[in-house]
DNA sequence: TCGGCGTGTTGACACAAATCAAACGGCTAC
DNA sequence: GTAGCCGTTTGATTTGTGTCAACACGCCGA
């Protein structure tokens, strides 16, 4: 009955036993507080799972907005094409982040996910989103709070694109990394990076080549050992000095 | 007993009459097609209305946050402080669109909001908002596809710092600001910049003098005429050429 | 096991924008 | 009206990053 190579799994009670009462990334997707019978209620908001495989869509540019995803596993890059053939990343997401809301304002979405490993999704279709949270208060706030924190998020990376230099940025970027890897319980100093020297350059306004060379510069002076994809932080105050202290 | 002069108009029969069931602006703030009950409702949503003089801050980073604004008349400018000085303006915000949004996150708000001319605003209490939008299901809608605009809105900006060059960055300004003024009846070919070549480039992650160089860029090359900061757009479509078609 | 391809590294050079510096222009205040 | 200041323009030079190119590495499939 339940099959795991398909890429969607209908609501069963398999499955719906494995939705968010049971998650451990709840305290990620949904606000504290919640009593029995609201929880349970978002169970059902649920409607089904998704796997994809690296590389796959979960969105394209143009499609019609429905849903937005909570990521149950895996890893997601956001992206947004230019006319000219130009694009660039515009986020990077992990198991507990929400994909998708950039597609409300316009019943459309406006950029392209991109699995960058075997990932699973939750998909909650959006009119019972909106639906719920007229009901429970608290999921009103948390989205919200979600929204808002896309928002906040999305000036930081700004105040990177504007303000800083390479190694500045890619600094920024794997403390920031780091970070969000501890909140998940991992290691704060060694991950694996999912992205290529490309993507992370497009994400940072920079080209693949000044990425390379940032790393290797980082290696040098004693603050990361890299190997390929591999990223081990030997130094993290030191990481942080270069985003704070700067050009004097 | 209505007191122009004061910053805080305080709510009276008077200025509810000029709340959003008269404001021209309606159809920015609002959703479409709300019956007269649910109007009424909104009006008394918006709890003031703020007078600000240039330079006023309507909001800092840090304060705590309680409620959106709308913008009723005037200009403001959005900036966020780095720890080592280093400040960015993420955005330039005119007549019907909403300011405070960042501040739903944390509780806090995450950067300054400062008119950039004498403005006025309506303050719309955040647990009212939320309140009534759980009653009003067309506000839910509304708010959160405002709230989607903006990610959208700081997507469209990271892509301009990320990829473009210092005179498509300013040629994408400039065509930003003349269709907004142009959504609000204003002429789409001439207009006042309230802002500073140093707030624009700010906003751009350039500085001054590369702003005002493209500026006289653009003027040699037929695109405006600036004198000051008042600006005549002579060929929109070259303009819009810049951005598309790039170093091929 | 080997070959090939995608990905990453490193070097030489070019170029766009930053920096430093000076002068100008238009406001505002006296 | 005029002095002074802030904002702007313009020029000369520096510098960080992009560009082009060659090569190295690791992974996958044959």
């Amino acid at each position: 009955m339940h099959k795991p190579n398909q890429s969607i799994i209908p609501l069963t009670l398999s499955t719906l036993k494995a939705a968010c009462s049971q998650c451990n990334l709840r305290e990620l997707c949904l606000p504290y507080g919640l009593s029995e019978d609201e929880i349970e209620q978002i169970d059902s908001m649920v409607g089904v799972r998704r796997r994809l495989k690296r590389q796959q869509h979960l969105y394209r540019a143009g499609e019609g907005f429905e849903a937005i995803y909570a990521i149950r596993s895996g890893f997601f890059k956001t992206d947004v094409l230019l006319e000219d053939g130009r694009d660039q990343v515009t986020g990077f997401q992990m198991a507990g982040e929400i994909l998708g809301m950039d597609g409300i304002s316009g019943e459309t979405h406006t950029c392209n996910a991109v699995a960058l490993e075997d990932s699973e999704i939750c998909v909650i279709p959006f009119a019972h989103l909106e639906h719920l949270s007229r009901e429970i208060q608290a999921l009103q706030r948390h989205f919200h709070q979600v929204m808002s924190r896309e928002i906040v998020r999305d000036h930081g990376v700004m105040m990177l694109l504007g303000t800083m230099r390479a190694e500045e940025r890619l600094a920024a970027f794997l403390l920031n990394l780091s970070q969000r890897f501890t909140a998940r319980g991992y290691s704060p100093a060694e991950f694996h990076l999912r992205m290529t020297r490309d993507e992370i350059g497009s994400y940072l306004g920079l080209k693949l080549e000044t990425v390379s060379r940032a790393f290797s510069r980082f290696q040098e002076d004693g603050f990361i050992a890299v190997q390929q994809k591999h990223i081990r932080i030997l130094d993290i105050a030191g990481l942080k000095a270069l985003l704070t202290h700067q050009a004097i």
